[in-house]
DNA sequence: GAGTGGTCTAGACCACGAG
DNA sequence: TCGTGGTCTAGACCACTCA
């Protein structure tokens, strides 16, 4: 028997798909919404989280439940990128940086394959659509490959990234890993998501010929509007082969 | 402010952390722990629920709530695998599996390329780890890649798999789209798990030199406990090489 | 201040599992 | 049958936004 919360969610979203509530638009009040439905208000906001974590609705605290415009997905592309054809994680049309220099501790030395306490850059990358936030990356290098007088010259990002083509010995591989989890605090304010909507957590680390990391990255994408594709050519692995 | 919620649910993480509950032990029933807390039952499932969003407990109705054993994570190997080193996805202890021929339609039309009605054979994976759920796998092949006379043979996944590397023209690429999602209610049901946990889905494209679709497959996971890897070789990408 | 969503209460009743 | 979790009620009170 579905229960009134998945009723009154199916209906809600038929309004929605049909045009009878439009995007931008603000629903009625909760209030309303519950009494036009008899039923009490926390079953109907049961039935609005549903939507939200679907991605078709967005609550704001104080002005009402809005339909969610269709929103231009984030598409992260796995795999490597020369400079030219940056990531499209981080290539939207705004991008704010903080650069600082950090010691690597705990998971980020065992990531970057560093000794605790050798010194890092970290590149605290995020990325906007207009207003609305999109995607929080975190990208770390040793210091020794972005030396602070480059640093200095060019302190973004892609300053740093673009360094590595010259690299000896050159690159050689990017291992991403894909997880879902809830976003913390942190992350969900900074994303002005809600602590409940799933992000698309990436782990890239990109490694040279002689198997040192030269790069790790976190990146924490919306799980209600973020996909990531990888495109592997077709070659017979060795190492599978082996196992 | 933390509310009451997150508060408690620290407590109890903390309290399973630390190993006054251990794994596998059924937490004190929710009213004997709403009344601990001094607080009503909904707030105190509240704070259940958001362990279990973590991953932390299982709820199991009419039994109690328990502290999930430390679970082997599910990991997705993206890429190619030659048919030794079986993706991970559906190498786990034991897999059903069901064959059936259908017809393509929409998505999955599109997904191979393929027009519509044309005939495919759908593999219908479901695998176990002991008695629990461990992912979903729904693996779409054209007919003619997997005649009837192999089915009856061998009507397994890999059965045709097996079959790909002597494909004319070959293997020539692998796509992999990951993105996150609620599970649908017969997913949240076949794999067991909560309809509030997201899931990490994974559509899958392998194409011969010639663009030719040979196999669609999607793939769920609980995102509680799945990840999903990719390793690229690093390749200047041609677009910047020409120029 | 008026209207909105966010959180919480103190119950009720139903559905499931095990003895 | 009993104890468990699942769902729901009809409010209360607080926090936020905007005029």
């Amino acid at each position: 028997m579905p229960s009134r919360r998945d009723t009154i969610a199916d209906d809600l979203r038929d309004r929605i798909a049909t045009g009878r509530i439009k995007p931008g638009e603000r629903l009625p009040a909760e209030a309303h919404l519950a009494s036009e439905y008899r039923v009490s208000t926390p079953t109907l906001r049961n039935a609005l989280a549903v939507l939200q974590a679907e991605g078709l609705i967005e609550k704001v605290h104080g002005k009402g439940n809005f339909v969610r415009r269709p929103l231009r997905r984030i598409r992260y592309v796995g795999g490597c990128r020369t400079p030219d054809g940056q990531n499209a994680a981080h290539a939207a049309p705004s991008v704010t940086v903080h650069t600082t220099r950090i010691q690597a501790r705990g998971h980020l030395a065992t990531l970057l394959k560093v000794p605790t306490n050798s010194p890092l850059t970290e590149f605290l990358c995020l990325s906007h659509e207009g207003k609305r936030p999109h995607s929080l990356a975190r990208i770390y290098v040793p210091c020794d490959l972005a030396p602070a007088a480059a640093l200095r010259e060019s302190p973004s990002y892609e300053g740093t990234m673009t360094r590595f083509p010259e690299l000896h010995p050159p690159l050689a591989e990017v291992r991403e890993k894909v997880s879902v989890r809830l976003p913390t605090p942190d992350e969900a304010s900074v994303l002005r998501i809600s602590s409940a909507l799933a992000v698309l957590a990436i782990t890239r680390q990109m490694a040279d010929t002689g198997g040192r990391v030269v790069e790790a990255a976190l990146f924490v994408l919306p799980g209600d509007r973020a996909d990531a594709v990888f495109t592997t050519p077709y070659v017979i692995d060795e190492r599978a082969a082996e196992e």
